[in-house]
Parts: structure tokens; C-alpha cells; sequence
DNA sequence: ATTATGTAAGTAACCGGTTACCTACATAAT
DNA sequence: ATTATGTAGGTAACCGGTTACTTACATAAT
């Protein structure tokens, strides 16, 4: 520690300027010169500072990526997506829990404008609210590219990768009405966050295409949590016309749900039936068979920091480009009307 | 975007020593020079540069997160302890999966090196392994205090926050024990592994303490990994003297273990008992009832960050502190043994 | 009247790298 | 003999903050 790269030069006998180009492989330096360098290098045990090196090259080697909760498994496997290749490319990752708050969002993302990174990753919190959109927005001004994850933004072009999920609720619905469900309910997400309104189109439209009249009572929005899968289920059992089934708009409320059948002893699908959002292997572990709508969440990742890397190697910034993955409706009997 | 301190005093008319004491609320500054300032701050649309600032006061804010598996929960909810409290003391994340590889443990070890973090919490790879060890060492000779999460690296005294593991798979082992089980199986982690050993440790003195003599055949080392524990239970049910219960010693290889069970028609616990390590959520929410050595994990990784703050204010780094969490035997009836 | 203390703000060096620009020499091409 | 090119390496400014030190003046204490 405290060693600096005119230390070594001192010790070497010679510039700083060579010393720098030994350690970046850059200009004309003899061999034996470097070799010299090296070997002082090591003897004062030396580490170059990447504070010094961003500084004055203006550039860190850093990235931002916010996620809205590090607990959910999903985001867990979209960063390994995002940091296999980021490792790949030397770059580190600043990580951000933004906890669903707007406020957290905030702080964050100026924390990250100080800290002068290369460019976000980012599922926001919500889409409605018109700080955080504009604080994105000042981001990709200021020349820092911002990629989206799951989660669009209101008016914005910024790239992304997102789940078509207007049709994984509408193929996940479809299959419900086609073992003959009628009475269909449907826990979505709060109707601030694009997925949630998208999969409650789906299902909508699965319902119109089949001349299945809306019921408002058999609509629930939750918040992708827990106990709104839980609370929202409740609510349902207590519908005198009892819907015979449910689609669960994401994984956490999935397991809400799921939970409050078996308090009831019910059993899926003979008494209700279920398809929800997103693999959730310990399901399938204990054998219970839920069929759901599932995303390809590390391959999101890896997608989102190629699109990321792009935007940083070529400076040109005016383009826009977002994928959109295609979920996967997974069967697996939970949907079977059972009379 | 470009502009600095220079710019604004330039602007504002003063110097960039009044600019600098604004922005931290140093010094003396008329109430009249300040406003003038932050005006002409929020008017450039000025940011600090937080890189500038770390390179002059020679000190990041800014720790480093190394973690074996993102994918793993029981990580994220490690995370998530840390996060919490890094976000109330403005202390920003570098976040690492080392993918339980040492390789990339080291090369992370040495970029954060070179980021100048505050300080490190880590759940190493291994720790028999020497380079990483001696990795560790040089960093915590340089001044950058190290917190251990879970797994101990040997001949090491580095701060650190750990689960009774012996104690645990005691316990566990004793309840077992008393339900009448005689032949108990143990799928634990690598011999390299601190916690695999401590369990096994555990288990064995459980046995004797119980007059019950240790089987060769009934102990399989796994890797932490849902296919170990798979494998590993494939081959316990194909054991002649067949276990009548199994220790499974983390919630990976536990899902693996259900799963053989499972595949094999084999119910728990009238065919097999079990009890694991770490609370599954998943498996509660579907009504499987598998007993478990539960570890707090936010709590874990709310800890490690509490003796890591602890480490940062009080410079002394000759003291320390290694705190050893208690695990809980949850019994839910998976320990059972029916005749 | 003199000295101490509080308030206000500027000068310039420093943190530790990078890099444009320059010098110097050897060899090759004209 | 002169010029171009390749090799080797140094000088010093710069990146954008921070801070020790200094000046200057007003008010309070002795």
C-alpha cells in the first residue's frame, strides 16, 4: 500500500511513463528494461491504483446494475447472467438492491452518476412514477447507456430486454379455457408495472377471443410479493361463485397462492386450478407439478449485457435496441379441469 | 457531464476551496457565498466526481462482496443483510460471483485490490486451498479488513460470522437418534469445505455419544450442489443394509435428495426419513414438511457487515472478532420414523 | 492599546496514474 | 550524404477533487 508508480520508477531507474507502459503492454519499452520493472514491481509488492487509472483516463471499468430484490431467485439468475459476461470483459459490478422503494432508486442511481460508471443495468421499480423515468433519462444524456431488464419505462426508448408477456398470459389463459375453465381468476401485479398490465391484457384477450365475458370480481391486483399471492387467494376462496381457476402473475405470488390452498386443503388441481409465472425448481423438486409461464431469467441477463457492451463499444448512442424473449408456456398438469 | 469544481467556482466567483466546502458542509462559507453556489451547481447540472474524490482523500466508499453462487437464495438473502446496512452508511457494493471457483476468487480478490475497496465479505470457495488464503492475507496486511460469511478459511484469524455446524448436525443427528433411528446417512460437503467437515464432525459425535457405530458405507461427500445430492441419495437407496434415515448438509443437496426420493416413489418419512440444512421456503409453501438445521442468513450477512463497520471506524486491525450464530433444528416431522 | 478568537475565502500542492510531445540513436531507404 | 522509419525512453501537464496553510478582517478579551 502507498506505493505509487513513481516509487517504482525511482526503484527501476527509470520514467514513470515506462513503468506505465510495462504495465499496459503499450509503446516501445527493451525487454530488459521491463523485466527490470517487473521485478520491482513485485519486490514492493505493487498495485496500481484503478482510481488513479479512471481518473485519468476518464473512464472506470464499472457498471451499475439495480435490481428490486436480491432476495428473489429470479434476479439472482439474471446477475449471473449479467456477471459471467461482465467477468468475461474485466468489468465490475457495482450492485444496487433499490427494495421496490423509488427513493432507494434514486439515491442510487446518483450514486452511480458520481462513481462515473459505464452504464446501467436496471429493472426499475415501477414505471409510472415520473422521477426516476427522468433521472434515467438525464443518465442517457449525460452519455451513460441504460439497459432495462423485465421491467419497461413509460415513454422511454431506452434498450431492454423483455418477456412478451401480453402473449405468455394469453397462451398460459388459453390453456386454462381449453381444458374448459370458464371461471377463471387472476392475481396480476400492481397496475403501475408494465408486466402486470401486460399479462393482465393477455388474459383478457385470451378471454375475448373465446367469448368469455370479463368478471371484475374474479380480478385481483397484488404486488408481487408473498402475501399478496396469499392474501389475494384467500379473497378468492371466499368468491361465492368460486372461480375453478387461477393464473398467478409472478413466482413470489405463485407460492402465496399455492400456500393458501393447502391451509384449505385443497388439492391442485382436482379442487383449483393453477398456472403461474416463472420456474420455481423446488417445486418441481418435491413433485409437485405447477404449470407456469416461464422466462429464460439468466439468459435475460447475458442478454442485457450484450446489449450493454454494445452501446460501449460503438459510441453511437441513437439507436435503440430491445429484444423481446419469448416465454414458455410449461404444462405440467396444475391447468387440468377435474370434474 | 465534463464540467468540475473549477468550472463552478469559475462561474459562481470564488475558489474551488469554497465550491469543495459546500458540497461537504466544511469550513466557513457566508450563507450568501453558499447559495450562490449550489445555484450555479444545479444550473451546470454539476456531479462530483466520486473517482477525484476517492484519489485525493486516498479512500473509496466502496466494499466488496464475494460470494461462491449468486444463484444460491441463501446468497441473495445473505446480500440482502449487507445491503441494507452498506445502504444507510452510503457505502456502495462491488459484487463478485466466484462461481465457487478459486481461480476467479483470486482474480476478483485482486481487481478489488485495485479498486481500493474498503474492505472485503467473503464466503470463500475453499479452505484448503493456500494461494487464496495467502490472498487474503496480503490484503488484510495492507489495511483491508476481511469478514469470513459462513465458510472459515484454516490457520486464518480473520473476522468472521459462522454457524455452530457441529452443534447443528448434532442436534440433528440426535433428534434422528431419538425417533429410533439406527442407520443414518450423511450426504455432507467436501472434505475441503470447513462446514461440510464441522457437520460431519457433528454427526459422528452424535453417533457416539449414542453408542451407535459409525458406518463407512453410510457416508457420502457431496459438493454442495442439487446433482450431489442426487446422485448420492441414488446410491443410498441402493445400499444393501439400507439407512432408514439421511442428514442432508445443505438446502442444495437437499432439494437434490427430495427429488431421488421422490423419482423413487419413496415417501417421507415412512420410507425415508430426512432432515436438512437451511430453511427452504418453497418447501413449507407446497406443505412438504422437511425438518431442517435452519441458518439466519440476513442476519448472517447484517452481521458480517456490522463487524466489517465495526473494523472500518476503530482503525485497531490487531483484535479479532469472529461471532458464531446459533442454527435452530426446526422439526416438522420429516425426522419421523413409522414402523 | 494589544492580543486572542471567530469568520470568510483563496493559493497551491497533492493524490497516482496517463499521454501528448519531445529527444536520441540506430538502421534502412533514397 | 541525406532523409525516413523504428526503437527506447523521458518531461511535464492533466484528470477533478481535497486540504494544509495563509491572508484579511471583525469582534471580544486582557
Amino acid at each position: 500500500m502507498g506505493t505509487n508508480i513513481r516509487d517504482i520508477a525511482r526503484v527501476a531507474k527509470v520514467s514513470s511513463t515506462t513503468v506505465s507502459r510495462v504495465l499496459n503492454g503499450t509503446g516501445y519499452v527493451k525487454e530488459e528494461t521491463k523485466l527490470a520493472v517487473l521485478k520491482t514491481i513485485k519486490e514492493l509488492n505493487y498495485t496500481p491504483s484503478a482510481v488513479a487509472r479512471s481518473l485519468s483516463r476518464n473512464e472506470t471499468n464499472t457498471i451499475g446494475v439495480l435490481v428490486p430484490d436480491i432476495q428473489n431467485p429470479f434476479f439472482g439468475e439474471v446477475i449471473k447472467g449479467i456477471s459471467s459476461l461482465a467477468d468475461e470483459k474485466n468489468l465490475n459490478i457495482i450492485l444496487c438492491d433499490t427494495d421496490e422503494n423509488v427513493l432507494k432508486e434514486i439515491k442510487s442511481l446518483n450514486m452511480l452518476k458520481e462513481q462515473r460508471i459505464l452504464g446501467i443495468i436496471i429493472t426499475p421499480t415501477n414505471d409510472t412514477n415520473e422521477v426516476n423515468n427522468e433521472q434515467l433519462s438525464v443518465l442517457e444524456n449525460m452519455g451513460i447507456p441504460i439497459v432495462l431488464v423485465d421491467r419497461d419505462v413509460k415513454h422511454s426508448n431506452f434498450d431492454g430486454v423483455f418477456i412478451d408477456n401480453i402473449k405468455g398470459a394469453y397462451e398460459a389463459t388459453n390453456a386454462l379455457i381449453k381444458e374448459g375453465h370458464r371461471k377463471i381468476a387472476i392475481i396480476t401485479g400492481p397496475d403501475s408495472s408494465k408486466p402486470g398490465r401486460d399479462r393482465l391484457t393477455g388474459y383478457k384477450k385470451a378471454l375475448r377471443m373465446n367469448d368469455i365475458e370479463l368478471n371484475e370480481e374474479y380480478l385481483f391486483y397484488g404486488d408481487f410479493k408473498y402475501d399478496s399471492g396469499y392474501k389475494c387467494t384467500q379473497k378468492i376462496l371466499k368468491i361465492e361463485d368460486r372461480p375453478t381457476a387461477i393464473l398467478v402473475c409472478n413466482n413470489m405470488m405463485n407460492l402465496g397462492s399455492i400456500r393458501a390452498l393447502y391451509e384449505n386443503e385443497l388439492r391442485i388441481p382436482q379442487d383449483m386450478a393453477i398456472i403461474g409465472f416463472d420456474e420455481v425448481q423446488m417445486l418441481d423438486v418435491v413433485g409437485l407439478k405447477i404449470s407456469v409461464v416461464s422466462r429464460p431469467s439468466t439468459e435475460m441477463g447475458k442478454t442485457a449485457m450484450e446489449l450493454l457492451l454494445k452501446k460501449l463499444e460503438v459510441k453511437d448512442h441513437t439507436s435503440t435496441e430491445r429484444i423481446t424473449l419469448l416465454s414458455k408456456l410449461v404444462l405440467k398438469g396444475s391447468e387440468k379441469l377435474i370434474k
